[in-house]
DNA sequence: CTCACAATCTTGACATCGTCAATGATCCAT
DNA sequence: ATGGATCATTGACGATGTCAAGATTGTGAG
């Protein structure tokens, strides 16, 4: 019995919930994504994240400031994974340089799609705070993808070439309208369209945005 | 002293208010578009509304079922303009039929710069209700508006062609992007690539989004 | 080892929100 | 004019975010 302490610690959900719960901060963000995924933004609640990781309604407020402070958290750890997706994506799609971009493209589409919560409140939300550090570190990553990409299709780098950085726009623009107009279900009609692989319309349609360029120049 | 009644009727604001408002549904509707702009989608209360219409708070179950029904109703009458505004300028585009999708799409940003809240309201909130009917089919028209844009620059009916219905599905994707990301404010670093004129910057990369075709076909 | 302090969590309270039920005021057809 | 229908008010309820105060536990100095 004298064991009960540490067996407590190690069990992931304790049997009885010890006065300390030794890692409420990220066991509230794992809370709030799972409440975003399930209610949306528009029902999002912080007592009922506290409530997911069995705590009293105001145990967040030791970790986070108040509400927008969680979200702003969670949306710092979203770019994370937002970034890894579209690498991910990218990498597998070799080392052509438009198939790379494209799959960068198919990887910000995947993402909204499998994360559709999260990616509202990264885009389309104005309750996380962008000027918080971390937070602005992570977008400015996932926005480095799409300029890499796109440096590396157009043979310069967007950052000091202005036509290159107007590529930039175009592609994520498109990705990005992609993304957000199949979350709001209003793509509805592509299924007729696409032959059954709307994800080579969705690569076609990324494609175009950076058009092929026989002479470069701003 | 007969007219007092109609002294009243005529005024925007009756000076004491009487008993019966008069038109407190329409008032209900300015009211609410009024309190998102101010406050955004996020800080959007049905009480604030009924204040603004200078009603008590339980005034507007009168006319909408709840908050919701009333941000359906909003987002109906955000449709009609926002299909006006595409229309008005697209016609000031002239009669070129590329010219004419390019100024849809700019009408399209126009619109969501000019109401960010509302246009948030219209695509991106789960809050209004798609299925009622009077949402749907004004919805519905701001879709034809592209639609008949890519028709008339195709040839073809997209609605039976599947090429030119592609070419719809990457018109709107690259004018909601651009229009979406600028509401974000993630695009200011277009300012320092568009010489000045960032809306010549919006309609060339809408105009790649609809390739020139020398062949149709599907 | 112990004990005071810091960190962590709970409880209780408050203002505000959306909604509902009951009541009051006004309009209009008869 | 009058009584029913319409429109608005008041008051209440549960839920929410946040704050203040108290309870519990971890920890380091002695």
């Amino acid at each position: 019995m004298g064991d009960r302490k540490s067996a407590e610690a190690k069990a992931d959900r304790p049997r009885k919930a010890p006065y300390h719960h030794g890692d409420l901060r990220e066991a509230l963000l794992r809370a709030a994504e799972a409440e975003l995924a399930e209610k949306g933004m528009e029902g999002f609640t912080l007592r009922g994240c506290a409530k997911r990781a069995g705590v009293s309604h105001a145990a967040p407020a030791h970790h986070f400031k108040d509400a927008n402070a969680l979200l702003t958290e969670l949306a710092a750890v979203g770019f994370a994974r937002f970034v890894a997706a579209m690498r991910a994506r990218q990498n597998r799609a070799g080392t052509d340089p438009r198939k790379r971009l494209v799959g960068a493209g198919l990887g910000y589409i995947d993402f909204a799609r499998a994360n559709p919560a999260l990616f509202r409140l990264m885009f389309s939300s104005f309750r996380p705070d962008f000027e918080t550090i971390n937070l602005k570190t992570e977008a400015t990553d996932a926005f480095a993808v799409l300029v890499d990409s796109v440096g590396a299709l157009r043979g310069v780098d967007p950052r000091t070439d202005r036509s290159a950085m107007r590529d930039v726009a175009s592609a994520w623009a498109t990705a990005h309208g992609l993304a957000d107009l199949l979350l709001s279900d209003r793509m509805n009609f592509m299924d007729a369209i696409s032959d059954g692989h709307p994800e080579t319309l969705y690569a076609d349609i990324i494609s175009r945005s950076v058009p092929d360029r026989l002479l470069g120049g701003d």
